[in-house]
RNA sequence: GCCCACGUAGCUCAGUCGGUAGAGCAAUUGCAUGGUAAGCAAUAGGUCACCAGUUCAAUUCUGGUCGUGGGCUCCA
């Protein structure tokens, strides 16, 4: 329990509210700083919050960002770690004292800490200055902080790295101290332990372990390399995604990987986007561009002919691969890469039906979230940023549409301010990844601009020209982003209807081989992936190799099944789970491939070794 | 792109205070014909990321390049 007194915190007890353990780890957040204060004086400070979730740590971290000659490096932090410990046992008192600005200044100078100093300078007048101190420590602060150093009990600083100041690089690179606090030592030891749990179901790890796709140096970073396996599980997505759009009133379509640098400068991305577009290439001395977007090639389709009303809405969508700049630090494995395919869609539509449109759009974006199994995401309005086009009046326009969209489907969601394209703003809906990163995946973007610029229109029931609105829409985001959220989600361990091998066949004996073959034959010709291992090996090996590589079916073929006919079922997660005819088995496996289901998510499937 | 860290067999890692490297798993071969989480053995496999520099000698030290990881900025 917490209780407030004198705009301080007072802590006892494990049960943190939200806005008590925000206090807790701003504290511990400035017990930190002290500590690293005492071991490297002259050090200037910038912020220290706690983390949001979303963030690196959120929800149970806090961080530092500082400067100072002296470059941190992971040695460091078990020795601020003693630092402060020393002053938790000191147990000193967090003051707070309300100063007036121009005293607040002078202070922070003599301390030569300018950083404060800046910050100083652009509190609005008539807030409260407020400073917190203990010991020789003292900080521009608004609070409210705990009553004691005393009262932190349980911390661990986890990483170091660099942080612009202000958020903004073209300032000076800050160093950042993070850490997380807990309430007791037990909590922290078990979120330090779920951490490495949720490390192991990284894509990356599991993409290597699983055997689904690489990247390699040679052929270039951020360059995604599907293997049989990933290809599989992707050719399953594909398929599902085409039939789901024919279901829904779309059409597909196929364009081109470039175009001539002039079609970028209509659709105005030669000076929007420029920055992520790669390079022109000469051909017959012309410059063409790799297509980092798909929608100017959707539009020349719509202008192929005259269109009417009566033709709206068309609903095009196309796997689109495009090629994107991204900063080299920036890249991250599956979910930040350098060439990728966008389940990509263009809907061209009247004002009249708009809202209508982004209504179908969004209840087909969960429809297919859910397919997948995930049900927790983050929904995001996005407005204007500071470099876009169009009028003011079309902006709100379309933002306003979006939001009653939302509104109507009752998501909860948050408004990103300037976080739109620069073409429209969008509804954005992020996955959280198993280190609690998001990651946005769909995003639907309502466009007044490109239908202006290329001069689109279409005849309507009064005889005159019109304007259609386009919104841009991929569900997934990209195969290879989605991909990467999906191993994660299932730590591997896909549903029926999505693993690249659905069922293994292990003969106890070579004796068995024969019969194993002629049932991966009945079960591939139902359409079941099926495979056979006739490895020389003991079955204990074979099962052992089946689990690792996360197959939901292994079905064990001894003497006794060869004789009847029948398959020993071992099922992921539940183990062995009877003997069945090969009928009623097919039957069983495909009953779940058919209904997709998205159960088998694993529970205890590793034992402790490895 | 920026800050910090890292880069040794296919994979996971050890190692060399400077004298050209090891383990486990995987692979290959042989033996064992095995009933629900690793049968036994042998063999093969590495210009120690790349390029310079220092040195009699560099995988080891120094510098640079490329790549990877964690952040920041940016984004599907």
């Amino acid at each position: 329990m917490w209780r407030r007194a004198r705009g301080d915190w007072l802590v006892s007890g494990k049960d943190l509210s939200p806005e008590a353990y925000e206090v807790y780890r701003h504290s511990a957040s400035h017990l930190m700083a002290s500590a690293i204060e005492r071991l490297h004086p002259g050090v200037r400070f910038a912020i220290g919050p706690p983390t949001q979730e979303g963030e690196k740590f959120g929800g149970v971290g806090f961080y530092y960002d500082l400067d100072m000659e002296h470059a941190l490096s992971p040695e460091d932090l078990p020795r601020i770690e003693e630092e402060m410990r020393k002053l938790v046992a000191a147990d000193l008192p967090f003051e707070r004292e309300e100063v007036a600005r121009g005293a607040a200044i002078a202070l922070f100078e003599t301390r030569g800490q300018d950083y404060k100093v800046e910050m100083l300078r652009e509190i609005p007048d008539g807030e409260p200055i407020t400073l917190y101190r203990h010991g020789d420590f003292v900080d521009l602060c608004r609070g409210p902080h705990l009553a004691r150093t005393g009262e932190i009990r349980s911390f661990r600083l986890l990483a170091v790295a660099g942080a612009y100041w202000r958020g903004d690089e073209t300032k000076r690179m800050l160093q950042r101290v993070y850490g997380v606090a807990f309430p007791d030592e037990e909590s922290l030891e078990t979120y330090l332990r779920n951490l490495e749990e949720a490390e192991k179901r990284d894509h990356r790890k599991l993409g290597k372990e699983l055997d689904l796709f690489s990247i390699d140096e040679r052929f270039g970073p951020g360059l995604i390399f599907w293997h049989p396996k990933g290809a599989r599980v992707r050719n399953e997505i594909e398929r599902f995604w085409y039939e789901e759009h024919f279901r829904n009133g779309y059409d597909v379509l196929y364009t081109p990987h470039l175009a001539k640098e002039r079609l970028w400068e209509v659709s105005g991305h030669m000076s929007f986007y420029r920055e992520r577009m790669y390079s022109p290439m000469d051909i017959d001395g012309t410059n063409y561009i790799v297509k980092p977007m798909n929608c100017p090639f959707h539009i020349h389709v719509y202008q192929s002919r005259l269109r009417s009303y009566r033709d709206l809405p068309l609903r095009w969508a196309e796997l689109g691969t495009v090629y994107r700049y991204e900063q080299s630090g920036e890249l991250h494995g599956l979910k930040r890469v350098r060439g990728f395919t966008q389940d990509d869609a263009h809907v061209f539509c009247t004002p009249e039906t708009l809202a209508g449109e982004i209504g179908r759009v969004l209840a087909f974006t969960l429809h297919m979230l859910r397919t997948f199994g995930f049900d927790a995401f983050d929904v995001y309005l996005s407005t204007r940023p500071e470099k876009s086009v169009g009028s003011d009046a079309d902006w709100e326009a379309a933002t306003a549409a979006l939001r009653a969209a939302l509104e109507e489907s009752a998501l909860p969601f948050t408004v990103d301010p300037g976080e739109g394209v620069f073409y429209g703003p969008k509804i954005d809906v992020k996955i959280r990844d198993s280190l609690g990163r998001s990651w946005q995946c769909s995003t639907i973007q309502v466009d007044f601009n490109l239908p202006e610029r290329f001069d689109l229109s279409y005849r309507g029931g009064d005889g005159a020209e019109h304007r259609p609105i386009m919104i841009h829409r991929a569900l997934l985001g990209s195969f290879e982003r989605f991909f990467g959220c999906l191993v994660e989600h299932y730590a591997g361990a896909f549903p029926v209807w999505l693993a690249p091998e659905q069922a293994r066949l292990l003969p106890v004996s070579e004796k068995e081989n024969a019969y194993a073959l002629r049932v991966g034959e009945k079960l591939r010709a139902s359409g079941v992936r099926a495979g056979v291992d006739d490895a020389n090996e003991t079955l204990g090996n074979k099962i052992r190799k089946g689990r690792e590589e996360r197959i939901p079916y292994l079905l064990i073929l001894g003497g006794r099944e060869a004789a009847a006919g029948t398959v020993s079922v071992r099922k992921r997660g539940e183990g062995e789970t009877g003997v069945l005819s090969v009928d009623e088995f097919l039957e069983r496996i495909r009953g779940e491939i058919e209904r997709r289901e998205t159960g088998l998510v694993p529970r205890e499937e590793k034992r402790s070794n490895r």
